[in-house]
DNA sequence: TAGATTGTTAATCGATTAACAATC
DNA sequence: TAGATTGTTAATCGATTAACAATC
């Protein structure tokens, strides 16, 4: 049922709800939702059916009641609390964005080996890698984000796995695997890049010069 | 056949070739690559069948032989250029990256509405919001990336697409559509930490109060 | 009522995988 | 040769969609 597009749309659906609600609406229609996230209605009606969403023939569904139902299924009753490995520029953009505390996310230290980035007296601070595997372990992180260089990432994810980390953001070019008890999500911007490059590349040659895949 | 997906897997397949062949490697199995992406062989043989890669049997495939194939496909002639809107904190460090470089991609110039980023002269220059329809149409950009508030984003991407922009990698919380003629990708950076966050609750907690999907 | 929308079933679609003949 | 691997076919799997009865 792939779990994770799922969720995903879930949180897609949060967003649009409250986006509706501080326009004023109370009610909406599967059709509406589906028509701003490009999807079709009837997979927005068999995903709210499966979450246990119900709204009412004619009368569509109460904005209020769906996101106190996603609230309850993906809200987390306490700040869950998060550190980011590599405080290089991504690092630190990261570290400051302001979109998770809404989404009760709290981002409580960063991590360098570079003392010059190191700062243990700021409001979130950036510590020494020597102190990652004790800090984990005193604060009983589970989840950390990985923004370090491309040459360390390997080292890094090993360590956190190592001291206890349970859920991995990973932004370096590894394709980093998690076993049974560590879950990875992989984002890697320059693929995603390049990606869209080829696409509109391909959207605007002409279908003669065009790559053919065979298939 | 989900040409996104395959795309992706294909610049996976590139990454994880160059790291074999950086260790001195000069032929891998379907099963060597399978293993480190963690898919099936079955898969990366269909991908490379479908795309004119082929191998020996008994000798698996030559490294170099898949390399200069893929670049073939995705592989750029010349630079492809690239702009970033709003140079906030996740701005600048896209604009910073240094590993888009390598992959044949430029950041020609960044976009602010806030002056105090704004830096003409500099190496990467960050021009104001104003310039920015002129500055698409006279260097003929066709890729932007669009790193701006949420607040200003739909207005944003508005201004991209009538000025001729044909490809969007957008980091806006808005999931943003492309039409027929504009491919968009979007990013939503806190929806994946909260969908790590959440898949590591669930498989943390015992079966009896974990969540239950009907289906 | 007439019209519209939900909730669900069955059909479709497409991607992935298993399996194996061909062959080195 | 015996063993191993590709390339491809057929089977499987699962997600999405179309369609429509129920119903407000």
């Amino acid at each position: 049922m792939n779990e994770r597009e799922k969720i995903l749309r879930l949180l897609a659906y949060r967003t649009v709800l409250q986006r509706f609600r501080s326009m004023g609406f109370i009610r909406v229609f599967s059709d509406n939702i589906a028509e701003v996230l490009d999807i079709s209605s009837s997979l927005v009606r068999k995903d709210f059916s499966a979450f246990g969403i119900s709204g009412t023939q004619k009368g569509g569904y109460h904005i209020e009641d769906i996101l106190t139902r996603i609230q309850g299924i993906i809200g987390f009753s306490e700040p869950q609390r998060v550190i980011i490995v590599g405080a290089g520029r991504i690092g630190q953009a990261l570290m400051h964005y302001s979109g998770f505390r809404s989404s009760g996310i709290e981002i409580i230290a960063g991590f360098d080996i570079d003392s010059a980035r190191q700062n243990p007296a700021a409001e979130i601070p950036v510590l020494p890698m020597e102190l990652l595997e004790d800090f984990i372990r005193e604060q009983k992180v589970r989840i950390a984000v990985l923004a370090v260089p491309e040459s360390s990432a390997l080292a890094c994810f090993d360590r956190l796995v190592r001291a206890g980390i349970r859920g991995v953001l990973n932004f370096t070019p590894h394709k980093l695997k998690g076993d049974a008890g560590t879950v990875v999500s992989n984002i890697n911007i320059e693929h995603e890049l390049t990606n869209l490059i080829y696409l509109v590349n391909q959207q605007w040659q002409v279908p003669s010069e065009r790559h053919t895949i065979i298939s």
